[in-house]
DNA sequence: TTGTATGCGTTATCAT
DNA sequence: ATGATAACGCATACAA
């Protein structure tokens, strides 16, 4: 915090009441022309600016809002925390952020820390309880990003759209039998893109192979490379670009060339584009949910305000025909 | 900002001063365990938490800093913010985020705006002018990362001992003729390897081709793997993983095989283990920069203080004898 | 060992 | 149209 100017001294400055240097600030109209550029000059000349934390005292709102992500080295976050902080700067608010390394307790420990200094949080893809979530909200105004509970406002990153394009593109390419690798049994991205898949491949008649990548890494999809292999599936879709990574590069090692003997989808569309060969993959459009949460919490929103993000797919160069029909 | 219960609220409860309260928490060994007890319990029943903006305009100090970065979408910097945030949650420090978008402008804006609410400001890779920082932190302390300006301290992400590692590496397996792809000139990074590379190949007797990708981008790695091409050299070292990984999809698509007729090397190996083949790459450990900047700031740092970095290469796939000699 | 009083920089409520 | 003054929640110098 650094002491530079009060508004005391502007006050002087100008011969004017602290009062009114506070008010030519908000409401300059109400004053006569002059007193208003008296004040500016003096209050430029001395370089003053506002105390933020002392207006936040005064006024009972911190100008601030926190965001809280599992792990900001996940390249899935770091987009949706940019656009955050733009919608913020756009209404002169700061952003605190916490990063809780996957655990729930640090999570809860951060929103606390964060609530004192904040006039919200936005929580995106928490790893706490609902119940937890909700007792906290009760107290404090909170968003949530990627996490679907009732009585509090959301913003779900759907690839509902994305996936079920993703299958009928394999259908159309003339695959028959599909693979799915899954990721984090509890998240409700995971539920939400194999449920898409599901209805997919029962309206268009597909065999589908369900794998599991139990943790989303590229480590955990170079390993269901070879259980792939051993289905009769043409075409994966992986559940993030991540674990596709991974699957290509496992395909790769055992010399398996991707797309000719397996089409290969990822989905996010955070890396895709810088794979070789580049990634058919969906976009999430995830960043936008940093601006929308934000509004949000800004506005207040009603506590079953629930907006679900569109998402579409890419096609690039890792999927087409299979060889086999 | 919450309102919570305050230390009015605690004070009347336990039938004691409000100073008592405040001293309760911070010098407890100053009041009779009864008395200790007695607020704690009170305090405990009310869900109290001490008001840290209160503090911070009582005590001048706001106990939190902001971190400044070019932009949270490049890789090279979540790590930094990470450990950053970890270190400055060991002292109860809160962390204030802001993004730039890469231009000097709002770098200097997001600059003046966090000054006025935090203690400190670590600057990454600053993009602004050696006078405007220095002005900068003639009123705020700064630490830098990845800036090298006398009368800041500052922390150096090297890689010069990986560069030279790099190039030893190269020459070890008998490569003659080597290429360097350079970032942008004006950054601190760039002057340091492409000095470690002039060196080391000056001392080893290599020969050194050198070329440039305007912005360190995949997209630019591409292109400039034509070039590439062109030279006699059998193995190039990129100014970063980005580049390494454009490289190898350029020359994939050219039909050269990596490492086969063509050694790659990147830097900063934050995506290299997942490329395939899996990249070799100079570990530059950027995220203990996050860390030692806030230890820097926190313990006010002498104004010389300069840390540099250690890095050291990790080979992987993609380097390998060369196939002419 | 504990209480009283004052100030931090701002906004807001009264006045004038 | 402007000024005086009381909060906001806390820490601290000074008393007792």
């Amino acid at each position: 915090m650094r002491s530079t100017a009060t508004i005391t001294d502007v006050a002087n400055a100008a011969k004017v009441a602290r009062s009114t240097v506070s008010r030519v600030f908000s409401q300059p109209s109400r004053f006569r022309p002059e007193t208003v550029t008296r004040v500016q000059v003096a209050a430029a000349n001395l370089g003053y600016a506002p105390n933020p934390l002392a207006k936040a005292l005064s006024t009972g709102t911190a100008a601030a809002i926190g965001i809280v992500v599992p792990d900001i080295g996940n390249p899935f976050f770091p987009p949706i925390i940019h656009t955050a902080g733009l919608c913020a700067t756009r209404f002169e608010i700061a952003v605190l952020i916490a990063d809780t390394e996957e655990t729930a307790s640090r999570e809860a420990s951060a929103m606390e820390k964060l609530a004192t200094r904040t006039d919200g949080i936005i929580l995106v893809s928490s790893r706490q309880s609902n119940a937890a979530v909700l007792q906290f909200a009760s107290r404090v105004p909170v968003v949530l990003i990627n996490r679907d509970i009732p009585g509090i406002p959301r913003v779900l990153i759907s690839t509902k759209v994305g996936m079920t394009q993703a299958v009928e593109h394999l259908a159309g390419l003339g695959h028959t039998h599909i693979a799915y690798v899954a990721g984090p049994r509890r998240s409700w991205s995971n539920q939400e893109r194999i449920n898409a898949v599901l209805e997919a491949c029962g309206r268009l008649h597909l065999d589908l192979t369900t794998l599991k990548a139990t943790n989303p890494t590229y480590e955990d999809g170079m390993q269901v490379a070879g259980v792939l292999l051993g289905s009769r599936a043409t075409a994966v879709i992986a559940f993030d670009d991540l674990v596709a990574q991974g699957i290509m590069a496992g395909l790769a090692a055992m010399g398996t060339p991707v797309p000719k003997d397996m089409s290969v989808i990822g989905c996010d569309n955070l890396v895709a584009s810088r794979t070789y060969p580049p990634l058919t993959s969906i976009d999430s459009r995830a960043s936008e949910a940093g601006t929308l949460a934000v509004e949000l919490l800004l506005q207040h929103a009603d506590k079953d305000t629930r907006i679900v993000t569109e998402s579409d797919l890419v096609v690039r160069s890792t999927t087409v025909k299979p060889r086999r029909t």
